[in-house]
DNA sequence: GTGGTCTAGACCACC
DNA sequence: GTGGTCTAGACCACG
């Protein structure tokens, strides 16, 4: 479920977490009230400090993906609280800027970029 | 050409400015052989301290997009440096992932989000 | 470990660090895995700016041979990345030929030279 | 006889010229009482700004090993001026060590070293 | 005029 | 405590 974080990268390790856990819920690996490891099991897995996940964690709920309960654990939350439409167009533009920047630098046509996220698409538990 | 640099923002500035010439340059605004603004210059268009722009043209450098010649100044390159491979790959894959989650996240199908590419792509100048 | 720097040489100050640092993972008085100093300890040691200091680890960092960790400090890489073949093969031969240059002008006849290597190597703890 | 130079180079242009002539002499490609091309010329030949030719003539000049006679032009000098002798034993050592350290880190081993040192020496003339 | 280096200090993010 | 970023200014080297 979780994979490796890399502790030189240049983002930070609680953010690598926050993304594999954004990842698996947009790929639905992670359902709705699925629980996730404890801050201190999944520290202990990815071999980084507790505080570390601890952080990962408190963003997500600041996020509304997932909810913590008290002596039970966290969860992803049923009904994922709707952020801000804003901010949801802005998160999906910036995103889609980005692609195509890196693929015109990269010589890839449209086209092409459109079947790696078909691609993508399919290989995902989706 | 240059637009604002936010410096609250989590991305740090030099990164900001970075992001602005590999799109200029992906777009076509900044054609091979387009010189920049002196690193100077554009830190008093951006309002910014000279050495956080000089440290955006250093990094354009060190990832073969620009080159710098003493007491002329910086250059878009004629024929830019190939990074490795593996690294395109690996970028363009990066963003490409980013993309589907958001979407995925912010309940928006794929054809929804080929057409966002498709229009980012026809309104740039490219 | 490491010894002064010359603020007035003609090589920058930063340049000579890295070079330092780079000749004592050559000798291995850094092996893989050695945490150098924090910039800001070995600015102190040698009396010159923290950013003078950052900018050598980043240049090491660059052509990996260390490694940064947030928070925790740089490292000499376990396996350093290895640079590209021709980019060795062009350090090698600038530094063989810049060698010789210096050996005929000084009237020092080959065997001399290989000599003195010997002699460096055998005195350096390899 | 003159290779061309490059403008982006870290080593500045006027020093790729001193190195140039430097190489020339020990190799003997350049004989004592060879005319060196005018400053003008060769600036031509290379195409950059005359003074940058002239300020590496001037080092030369500096360095005893040639000699500029107005009207007539620059020579290689009979007799090179001799620098001072820890001078000269201090610049081979550096060359030296620097060659060990590339050497090293490149994981060739020394007798490959003196071998690649012969071959350059075979192959210039010297 | 242009880039290259360096300083002394500040504030923030991360672990 | 560690690295990451930024500032405002200075001085030098290069073309």
């Amino acid at each position: 479920m979780f994979t490796p974080v890399q502790p030189g990268d240049e983002v930070p390790i609680y953010r690598q977490i926050v993304n594999q856990v954004r990842e698996g819920v947009a790929a639905s690996s992670f359902p709705p009230g699925h629980k996730l490891p404890s801050h201190r099991d999944l520290a202990a897995l990815l071999a980084v400090a507790p505080l570390t996940v601890k952080k990962a964690y408190d963003e997500l709920e600041a996020q509304g993906l997932i909810e913590t309960r008290r002596g039970l654990g966290s969860f992803i939350r049923e009904t994922p609280a709707a952020p801000a439409p804003d901010e949801v167009r802005e998160r999906l533009a910036r995103a889609a800027r980005r692609l195509l920047t890196e693929a015109r630098l990269a010589g890839v046509p449209l086209d092409r970029v459109e079947q790696l996220l078909r691609e993508l698409d399919a290989s995902d538990p989706s």
